[in-house]
DNA sequence: TGTTTGCAGAAACGTTGTGA
DNA sequence: TCACAACGTTTCTGCAAACA
């Protein structure tokens, strides 16, 4: 006995029509006729009455088909949406995201999804962006928060598809006794001859990128104190006066106010953003689709990929 | 009444998987 | 690699009901 023959026995079953159904199941008549023959003798009861003119369901037949139909219908879906939709369903969604998405953008998604998912763990890695990257690729994590790099072609060209989500400006980080933390704005050039916490250039490298650029603009090359550090350990060397620092106002609300001082730069061509990445796959799985399609909803009118 | 339509059965053959 | 079984196809034939 197999589970073929049934699936025949159902397209008979609807069709009434042999030849119908053998088309259908792009098998020969004779064929399907031979099969629904072997399965009435295994099964030891008739389920279709055939007339040379027409065929008709046993009551035995009739129950078979209410009770199987329903059951290979489910087996169709679940095999359409695997193959054709492409869509997993999904138990443990795994999310990386540096510092700042984590704290900004995480807690509004999580909600929304949760009310969606209820079932669904979500793991979240706090890392930096080259990390997060290269937890997608290795397909350790499903979508990623990262500093959007400067180079957005070059992940276009990996393979990955991105969101860009809100742009921040660059703002000056100083500690509470340095003269420049009680102007409204200050111009970089008058920082030139101050030493700078910078950022790892192979783990922040968007972070790299735009403080360099930025003291470029202003006319000098940052002098570097210290490279690297996380957030939390930023904000405390500048708190004590070891350095100043640029960061984009996003991360500049997650510092505490009381010990730095966030400042405008007068020109502020510069800016950072945060982006979803994802990884073009055959396969996306439903909730990462509905984050995208949250996400999409949110921020329409920068989405790219 | 001849033709058409639809199912069943038989025979020959091809394909595929399995086990020795 | 080969033999074998299972399953399927193609082709043909037979039967019977519906239809013009």
């Amino acid at each position: 006995m197999n589970l073929l023959s049934f699936r025949y026995f159902l397209e008979v079953s609807r069709h009434l029509n042999f030849s119908k159904a053998s088309e259908k199941l792009r098998i020969s008549q004779p064929g399907l006729s031979q099969q629904i023959t072997a399965l009435e003798n295994e099964l030891g009861v008739k389920l279709l009455n055939r007339t040379t003119r027409k065929v008709t369901l046993t009551e035995e037949g009739e129950y078979l088909y209410k009770k199987l139909s329903p059951l290979f219908e489910n087996i169709e879906r679940t095999v359409n949406e695997l193959t054709e939709k492409k869509v997993v369903p999904q138990t443990t969604v795994k999310i990386a995201a540096v510092p700042s998405a984590a704290s900004l953008y995480l807690p509004q998604m999580l909600t929304m999804l949760h009310k969606e998912f209820p079932d669904v763990e979500f793991y979240l890695q706090e890392t930096t962006s080259t990390q997060a990257i290269e937890l997608i690729n290795r397909q350790k994590s499903h979508i990623a928060y990262i500093r959007t790099p400067k180079d957005t072609a070059t992940l276009k060209r990996q393979g990955f598809n991105f969101i860009e989500l809100e742009r921040y400006p660059l703002q000056l980080i100083v500690a509470k006794s340095h003269p420049a933390a009680h102007q409204k704005t200050v111009d970089l050039k008058e920082l030139q001859h101050e030493k700078f916490i910078h950022y790892d250039r192979q783990q922040s490298p968007a972070l790299y990128d735009l403080l360099e650029q930025a003291c470029l603009v202003a006319g000098f090359r940052p002098k570097t104190f210290c490279v690297g550090p996380e957030i939390l350990t930023i904000a405390s060397l500048v708190a004590n006066g070891l350095g100043v620092t640029l960061i984009p106002q996003d991360m500049a609300t997650l510092l505490d106010s009381s010990k730095v001082s966030a400042v405008n730069l007068t020109q502020q061509t510069l800016h950072s953003s945060i982006s979803i990445i994802w990884r073009n796959s055959d396969y996306v799985p439903l909730i990462t689709q509905t984050i995208l399609r949250l996400v999409n909803r949110e921020q329409a009118p920068s989405a790219t990929g």
